[in-house]
DNA sequence: TTTCCTGCAAATAATTTGCAGAACT
DNA sequence: AGTTCTGCAAATTATTTGCAGGAAA
């Protein structure tokens, strides 16, 4: 895909339709295809993270042939342009997920379960970190690894 | 290595020495081996963040034989103690580095840098996480992604 | 009718594993 | 002696890329 000037993100996806999004892409010179809908259907369906293995599975229900290579190519577009965030969890693949301004997340190292919290936990942090580092960032791109509190409680050794 | 009650960790490295965490492993039935002992010297002698394989290459300036696959071993052998923390960058190869309570990271998801932040700005929203989601985590697993300064000055466009 | 997008196949990259022998304690 | 560790080679897993045809605008 072409791209032109400096601005050059769709960014947050709140409140935005597939129809909108396609539009916006449109607009840049992309296409709507079927697998582009598809897998923003997939996304805007369930705003769970998921893997592109696990997306690219949804997708195929209705497109069988869609290929795994088309899901992290949309993947990546859609993530440089703001709309998808992607978490690396580590030991699992990386994980995509619709970008919401909305809430960051927490990941925990030994069960891999994802928890929502609120934005304005962050808010504070992320004004000092464009004040003072430059660096800009939504809530949802706020991934903050750890122990949930379900495997703190039984003090499970980690791994195995 | 063998494991036996629940309390398995050695947690936090800061202010320990090399032969401390060696005694360590010993006492819990691990053993003092060359690979062992200069991967450690490589942990401590540089705090930075670095690959398996780059260490791996610090290891074998002083014994040319060390494995690629044993660095790997002893280093899930040092996270699994907390020693060691792993960082999930992302797009590159995952990280590790000594553990300490001293920072997290903003990672561009434009041009991929990564800018080491100091602990202090994540205090209270650890404190919080905890309180509020029972979920424990030290400033090192703060991992923030956004747009660096650089980017976001130069409206450059993605990835190319 | 041009350029973007896709499927397919192959390549890469990073990490993990099985196994037999060597090295700690 | 009895395990733990290690090197080596091969296997896996996740992701990327080249290319030629097919499809939006």
């Amino acid at each position: 895909m072409v791209r032109h000037g400096p601005p050059d993100a769709l960014t947050p996806a709140d409140g935005r339709t597939i129809d909108d999004v396609l539009a916006g892409l449109r607009e840049r010179g992309g296409r709507t295809t079927l697998a582009r809908r598809l897998l923003l259907g997939a996304l805007f369906r369930d705003r769970r993270h998921r893997s592109a293995e696990e997306l690219a599975a949804e997708v195929r229900d209705q497109a069988p042939d869609v290929n795994i290579s088309t899901i992290y190519r949309n993947l990546d577009e859609l993530a440089r342009l703001g709309l998808v965030s992607r978490s690396y969890l580590g030991g699992r693949p990386v994980t995509y997920h619709l970008a919401s301004a909305s809430h960051g997340h927490l990941v925990c190292d030994q069960c891999g379960s994802t928890t929502e919290v609120p934005a304005e936990l962050f808010r504070d942090v992320a004004r000092r970190l464009a004040a003072e580092y430059g660096h800009t960032a939504g809530p949802h791109q706020f991934c903050i690894t750890g122990r949930c509190a379900h495997c703190q409680a039984n003090g499970t050794s980690p791994v195995t």
